[in-house]
DNA sequence: TCGTCACTTCGGGAAATGACGATATGATCG
DNA sequence: CGATCATATCGTCATTTCCCGAAGTGACGA
């Protein structure tokens, strides 16, 4: 479960994700607890359709957002447990770096 | 200095800066709070001086970590400030996917 | 079942990243 | 100053990432 580096797979694939500019701004897209379907984000950031599904992946694989299908259609959401657990650890193995006062 | 997502430039460059496994390894050489030089880290992880280097540059950049020059050598150390900073702002910016309860 | 709609996966080209060795800069000592 | 040691920067190459359009897959509705 963890890698060479102290952190789990799967906080580093949350690293990974999060750190891209398109990524980032479908992040910020479900800011709000709302969700969208593939084509919406890809409407909205003005980037191709397959892009969006494959951004999609990378940030659902990272723990960042959720999918479920309805219908014909996969919406998209913030995965708030995923986010959580990944800056939980953050904090955790870091803070070995970082002086508990001030 | 806040870019076209929701996060600042510097958080974004934390966010890359962890995004690399090179990096992540370095860092936390640097978890019990201690320093080391360029070429000792260069050693300790069996990459070239010139990449371990680079790749320090790119974690400064980032805010992960520090460096003072003792001499001939350059210490390098976690930030703790920089750290928190990107930590505390990646709580902020990403809590409003994540309801507060449980 | 057939067609359609939404999404995912595939193939490929452009750009960014990561690593290296070689070279340049900066600091110290004789 | 000149030599030397540690680090930084440069030039280069292999790999990965990002984005696209095309083709494949899955879920309705007629």
């Amino acid at each position: 479960m963890d890698t060479a580096a102290g952190l789990t797979d799967s906080t580093r694939d949350f690293l990974r994700a999060l750190a891209s500019d398109t990524r980032m701004q479908i992040v910020f897209l479900f800011a709000d607890g709302s969700s969208r379907s593939v084509g919406e984000i890809a409407t909205e950031l003005g980037i191709g359709q397959s892009t969006a599904s494959e951004q999609l992946a990378l940030l659902r694989r990272g723990g960042v957002v959720r999918a479920d299908r309805e219908g014909k259609t996969v919406n998209y959401r913030a995965d708030p447990d995923g986010i959580r657990a990944a800056l939980d650890e953050l904090q955790v193995r870091l803070a070995a770096c970082c002086p508990p006062g001030t």
